[in-house]
RNA sequence: GGGGGCGUGGUGAAGUCUGGAGUUCACGCCGGCCUGUCAAGCCGGAGAUCGCGGGUUCAAAUCCCGUCGCUCCCGCCA
């Protein structure tokens, strides 16, 4: 039906007989002459409508309308003169047209197919075939299916074999909300949708298949945000007879393959590391955004004997103040006092800011309560230079670190920034508390601990074999060695407050199974549509996933989730609680 | 569960703070003119339940209450 990508035609062209499909981009109707920019999968080129040189009717001609699917035959020439357009890959060119057929025509669009303007996203998403259509969005699908595809090159040239693991399995009652699907044959029972392959991939490794990775669907029934959808796609791997620098090599020679692809840059390696206890320190967060310093400093020995009481009360209480260089904002008084509220948003009992003076000295609200030696304190250790605003927290060391963190992005104000800033974070801790004060495991409970018996006599300072891979300040995914010996999976359960029967009740099929010669493994897993959604600028990951639910879990376009038949309830064995029901009948009575 | 932003012809915005005739701009749509444009140009035209419901007022897009939708964030996301 064609014999050319409209994208693809160039100089070499000329001459050939061509015949094009694709829809109406735009049109330029001249009276005489009509220019239509014919867009298909592979680009937009120019064809050219004369009714002097061409056969067709003109009353076809002028029918023609945006986003009409046409197909053209015609003659790939060299444009005349000086009308080449340098903004188009084919504007060397265009194509005369001898003959056109309207294969399908097009109702007036409910938005127009532009790459200029933002509409609505509910509206977007309720016309997403059009929305697709758009070039940014053409070029986002790309990208993924090359990232994709970059990615198993990799993975096969490694030697990994690529396995499906089931998507309907047993729920799991830790971490996530699961996402139940009913059983028809075990009417009351319930599969859930895998929040990820853990399991599964550790039993291809006691099963023998010693490299596994898998572009795998997960689930989550959590909330929706930029860079969070109820299901999301992971690059999943494992390796046995693997540690941790099996792991992140590997996950370089991924990275550096799709950062190639995708942005035709160049990654050195190794990549940096820092351990998580470096990157709270110096950043705030276990995801810190290098792009750019701005690292928080440690305070509290300036401040040691301190007569300012909003300070002196803090270390006393144990707590610890810190502050960052946030370098020349050019931020008015009332600018700075906006960073102020801001941190008291953030839960900080305030922010101390302070604008260095030419003359050295500083002007702030609470200069005058400090002394000349903590003052020069201050701007020695955070390299002060006039102009130059620091900004000061005090408060429980834990807090400090997190209002800083995120003041730091917020300042620093890293979209200006293009490179691309791949780091490990390693060495998590391997639990934290709860607001209850319990354990919990900070990873997943089949991560291995660095010393196990450490673990046992500190577990709030035991060190995992856990890792995370950061890009720009986001989260990619995550991986570590997993525990395969069951006595130390069991110490595990046990400092979590899983007691033995539990453990065995929820998870004793798999440890049986790491009873039988479990080879000593370690994966990970990377978040592909994070990954794409960084590389291609987009704001957030529906940008890059064809058919994205909005925040509040629906699909405009299709109606999704959507009720059942009363048949259906019956045949599952489940009926709505009254509560729902109830819910339902006053929806139908507002019209809904 | 909580906090913020947004909702105005088909699309995007301005108007809302400080109530006074559905006013304005760009794109699209319809009609006309036009043979070298490429966001074509020029002329004309149509198109509105100002998300929805209620309230205050002589008068509501504008103020108040409620509600729905979209979005950003906190919680949550082993």
């Amino acid at each position: 039906m064609k014999t050319h990508g409209a994208g693809t035609l160039r100089a070499a062209d000329v001459g050939s007989e061509v015949t094009l499909a694709g829809w109406v981009g735009r049109r330029r109707d001249h009276g005489g002459v009509i220019f239509v920019d014919l867009r298909d999968a592979s680009g937009i080129v120019q064809v050219v409508l004369n009714p002097e040189e061409a056969p067709a009717s003109e009353q076809e001609l002028s029918s023609l309308r945006m986003e009409f699917c046409i197909s053209i035959t015609g003659t790939v020439r060299l444009r005349p003169g000086d009308m080449a357009n340098p903004d188009l890959p084919t504007g060397d060119v265009e194509v005369a047209v001898d003959a056109m057929t309207v294969l399908s025509p097009s109702e007036t669009l409910p938005f127009q197919i532009n790459d200029r303007i933002e509409v609505d996203e509910a509206r977007r998403l309720q016309y997403r075939y059009l929305d697709l259509r758009r070039p940014s969005m053409t070029e986002n699908l790309r990208a993924r299916s090359r990232t994709i595809r970059a990615m198993r090159d990799v993975m096969d040239a490694l030697g990994f074999m690529e396995i499906e693991t089931p998507t309907l399995i047993a729920s799991t009652p830790e971490g996530a909300r699961d996402m139940l699907v009913p059983s028809r044959l075990r009417k009351g029972n319930f599969y859930a949708l895998p929040q990820s392959p853990q399991l599964f991939k550790q039993l291809l490794m006691i099963g023998g298949v010693e490299r596994y990775y898998q572009i795998a669907r997960c689930y989550r029934d959590e909330d929706l945000r930029a860079d969070r959808q109820l299901e999301f796609t992971q690059l999943d791997f494992e390796g046995s007879f693997w540690g941790q620098e099996d792991v992140l090599d590997t996950l370089e020679s991924v990275s550096i393959k799709v950062t190639k692809e995708l942005r035709g840059v160049d990654l050195d390696r190794p990549f940096p590391r820092l351990t998580w206890h470096e990157a709270m320190e110096r950043y705030g967060t276990d995801k810190p955004d290098i792009r750019f310093g701005m690292e928080i400093v440690d305070l509290s020995e300036t401040f040691g004997a301190t007569g300012f009481k909003a300070f002196s009360g803090v270390l006393a209480s144990g707590g610890s103040i810190r502050g960052i260089n946030a370098g020349p904002l050019g931020l008015s008084r009332s600018g700075l006092d906006g960073l102020s509220s801001r941190a008291q948003e953030l839960g900080a009992k305030g922010l101390v800011w302070m604008v260095t003076e030419e003359a050295g000295g500083f002007r702030s609200p609470v200069a005058k309560f400090l002394s000349a030696g903590e003052l020069d304190g201050i701007g020695a250790a955070l390299g002060a230079k006039p102009g130059d605003v620091l900004l000061l927290v005090a408060d429980e060391m834990r807090t400090v670190l997190e209002i800083l963190g995120q003041i730091r992005l917020e300042v620093g104000q890293p979209d200006g920034h293009d490179e691309l800033a791949y780091l490990f974070v390693v060495d998590f801790p391997v639990f934290e508390r709860n607001e209850d004060g319990d354990f919990v495991a900070l990873h997943h409970p089949f991560t291995a601990p660095v010393d196990v018996r450490e673990m046992s006599e500190d577990p709030g300072h035991a060190i995992s074999k856990a890792y995370d891979l950061v890009l720009n300040g986001s989260e990619l995914g995550s991986g570590s060695v997993r525990i395969h010996d069951p006595a130390v999976q069991a110490k595990v359960f046990e400092t979590l407050g899983i007691s033995d029967e539990d453990a065995e009740r929820r998870f004793g099929w798999f440890l049986e199974a790491l009873r039988y010669g479990t080879p000593p493994h370690a994966g990970f897993a990377i978040g592909i549509d994070r990954l794409v959604a960084i590389l291609q600028n987009a704001p957030n990951i529906r940008e890059v996933i064809p058919f994205p639910k909005t925040q509040s879990g629906g699909d405009p376009l299709t109606g999704s989730p959507a009720r059942v038949e009363d048949d259906q309830l019956r045949e599952l064995g489940i009926e709505p609680r009254p509560e729902v029901k109830a819910e339902w009948a006053a929806g139908e009575e507002a019209g809904d």
